[in-house]
DNA sequence: ACGGCTTGGTGACTTAGTTACATACATTAC
DNA sequence: GTAATGTATGTAACTAAGTCACCAAGCCGT
């Protein structure tokens, strides 16, 4: 790796800044960068994880996939966050426990597990980077329990769409199944609920499109 | 602490028994142990944490609660688990997500903060006990939403009853309440589904005791 | 025996998930 | 341009799950 692309690197992993340096020696040897594009999947279930992508740019899902072809988002993360489920499969030696997707097209940096595994011994900076990463993981999935146990699906909704609007904060751009998707339901649910936000002139349907018309009181739905 | 505490702690903790000198040296010197009634709520959700509590015996129930009074287990642990949110909190100075609160009367021994955190740095066998703890439980929690976003709650219940019965096998010991606690639904809707069973001959209820009449069949119900 | 508490039962209603189609729009093939 | 195909959405009917309101039976202490 040239001396250039790790300083482009460091910008974008905070953790790097303050690294030792012999870990940034080590990282600009063995560490490659890879684009991985759009719609990839990094890992399937039941993979057996030989390395860590760490992204520079773009962004990767993290979902479970039920028999009946549904699925749940558990978290996703962007620059600076990690496929994290593969370091905790690295440590105890199990299997990928969901799938992971490449949202936007990625950089991303690789990890080999040997020289993970061999850094979370040496360096404190990468040791703090992977138990923060953890931390971060468990806490958002306790957050989608959370949601899914106890929240209903219209104010789930209502707040997604009120979170995925576009800067002019007017339109989301996505298809019903995706919201699904994303929130663990059904298509069906979520046309039914759209349908009822729009007969009460919170927001206005058309195909791949959700204009909100009332965010105020599309807030309201939120709890 | 005595010689004869330590090796009977390290009879119960696995990873204690191949870790290094000095880290025995200092366990024995900086960690307290202490018994905790049934009951005990160790953490709420919100607390900072100021230490690690590491089981030696007994059992620790760790969930969330929702305004409307229900709740959902997250995950337990027995012994030779550990409180570990409360470490992911130490590392990122966060608050305790969730409630945790000892079921079967516990004896722990207990970790401050600031000695968990130094022993991550330099002992070996300490890091892969808390990074194992961790990913773990991301596997539970992940688990745990795989259950309450696609399966059934019949088959949810068929399969708490079967995992939870006593030796004997054919009862278990808790009420509807309960129950709804830990699979994370309204007491009715487990009273209801309990009624079912009792229906197709499955089961047979009285105050506070279930008894399994057909194991096999309730199997089925499982999937 | 009385009163209060815990546990369980039940009906009516709302919300969510499933099944099975029908319709509308968009893209490509001809 | 029109047909064919695929994707996206609409909807009705039904089952499963969650909520609300209340009642009844068992249990415990005085």
């Amino acid at each position: 790796m040239e001396q250039e692309d790790l300083k482009r690197i460091q910008m974008k992993l905070p953790f790097l800044q303050d690294a030792e340096d012999k870990l940034l020696q080590e990282f600009s040897r063995l560490v490659r960068i890879q684009m991985i594009p759009a719609g990839t999947t990094v890992f399937w279930e039941g993979d057996v994880c030989h390395s860590l992508a760490v992204l520079l740019s773009g962004s990767v899902r993290v979902f479970k996939a039920g028999e009946n072809g549904r699925e749940i988002t558990l978290y996703r993360f962007g620059p600076g966050g990690g496929c994290i489920l593969t370091a905790s499969c690295i440590m105890n030696d199990g299997n990928f426990p969901a799938i992971a997707q490449v949202e936007e097209e990625a950089e991303a940096v690789i990890i080999p597990a040997n020289v993970l595994r061999d850094w979370v011994n040496r360096f404190y900076s990468w040791r703090q980077f992977v138990l923060g990463l953890l931390a971060q993981r468990l806490a958002d999935v306790i957050t989608t329990v959370e949601e899914i146990a106890f929240r209903r699906m219209d104010a789930r909704l209502a707040e997604w769409l009120l979170a995925n609007r576009t800067q002019e904060s007017r339109f989301v751009q996505t298809t019903h199944h995706k919201i699904a998707e994303e929130l663990g339901t059904a298509r069906e649910v979520i046309s039914r609920l759209l349908k009822d936000f729009e007969m009460e002139g919170l927001i206005l349907l058309s195909r791949g499109e959700i204009e909100i018309h009332a965010p105020e009181k599309l807030k309201l739905k939120m709890k």
